[in-house]
DNA sequence: GTGGTCTAGACCACT
DNA sequence: GTGGTCTAGACCACC
């Protein structure tokens, strides 16, 4: 068992990922225009170079197109959108099913804990 | 909408959580003696003051106690095991039903997905 | 009719194709250590980063793998060695085809003056 | 093996094959008036000097003819026409079967491929 | 102002 | 020494 301390994670993939939950969630509507390279770099905190990695990906995987001087527009590819939702999905659903496990609970008894789950009222902490 | 970027929780509270996660997993079993602070510090590569924090908070939570001559015990009460591997579990539960619905999937959607799920065989990279 | 003055290809474009036809061509064996990127940016005098953009779409198109501390590797996958060697060959073809095209010439004839094309023997120029 | 990035070649000379191609295709047909060279500089976005150049090197090879009072004509005669096609046609031959027998192809199997290549119907990006 | 590229230089983790 | 990341700052083409 090791210490899984820092995410370690790449700052532009965490930003790529943030961007692609934007879009997942239509908070960039697709075939929108999205705000500028150094707009989004700088509502992060970030060097703009760090966050045109993340774009970059994010047109790697389709899901983003840019056209060279007027601004880059969210994808009109719903299937995109789709593929999209459907990997968060599963990422969500493993690292569920993942976490649950280490704690010693059958998938079956993962799948019942949360059917069962109520949401908690006015607990404190 | 804002940039969770790096998680920017204290180092000592990860630490904590953690331990916490091995106890609840039986990797350190109940009432047995954990390793010295030093040792656990050198395993996680960080300053002895820092897991002494992570274990106080441990101690506070009723996870183990530290006899001043024997070392430190993880707890023998059972409950407290139980209460933490609810506290968790719980977690993870809201944890995955957020995620889902910032996706835009109800709790019975978020619920069906999970039973329908099958893990993907064979997949490449 | 434009003026297709500069290649104004991207430099690290030129020296991902650099480095894949290196690959196509057996320079770098299937499975070989590739020299490091300081080193191959020195050889070609641009700007480490410059390179390792160039290598990092090398991996992207799955043409190497790289281990973190122990150099990066030629890919061992001899199918994706075919499918370069397949892409470059394309694009030779359609390069020659389009060429003869602007000059007039169908694609027959293009092929027929392929076929009697001979070495021109000690020509001047 | 070397690295050739940019093209390093000479403007004049760029500009000169465009020219060429522009009478070997009839853009420019046998006989016709040619435009200015301040013209024909300012389209390209060059040094009128440099077009200059590149004009006199059409004119060395016997492509163009400058009447210092009615301009600059395409040259009449046909075999020169005939010839720079021939030139032409025999560098894009060159070239593919170069790049092809770097791939490791020999020169039947070159033809070969040409002979049987398809274009591919409804390529996306 | 926009996206994109390039450089120079630094830092990190790993071995 | 290795690959990788990040920053800072500059330049270019386009409209």
């Amino acid at each position: 068992m090791s210490w899984n301390l820092a995410d370690a994670k790449p700052i532009w993939m965490q930003l790529y990922e943030q961007l692609a939950l934007r879009i997942a969630t239509g908070f960039y509507p697709l075939g929108s225009r999205m705000p500028a390279v150094r707009e989004l770099a700088g509502e992060a905190g970030v060097n703009p170079n760090t966050m045109q990695r993340a774009l970059a990906q994010l047109e790697a995987d389709g899901l983003a197109v840019s056209n060279r001087t007027a601004g880059r527009l969210v994808t009109e590819d719903g299937d995109a959108l789709s593929r999209l939702r459907q990997r968060l999905a599963d990422g969500y659903i493993r690292a569920y099913l993942t976490s649950m496990a280490a704690l010693g609970f059958s998938r079956a008894c993962a799948v019942k804990r949360l059917e069962e789950w109520e949401e908690p009222t006015c607990q404190k902490t």
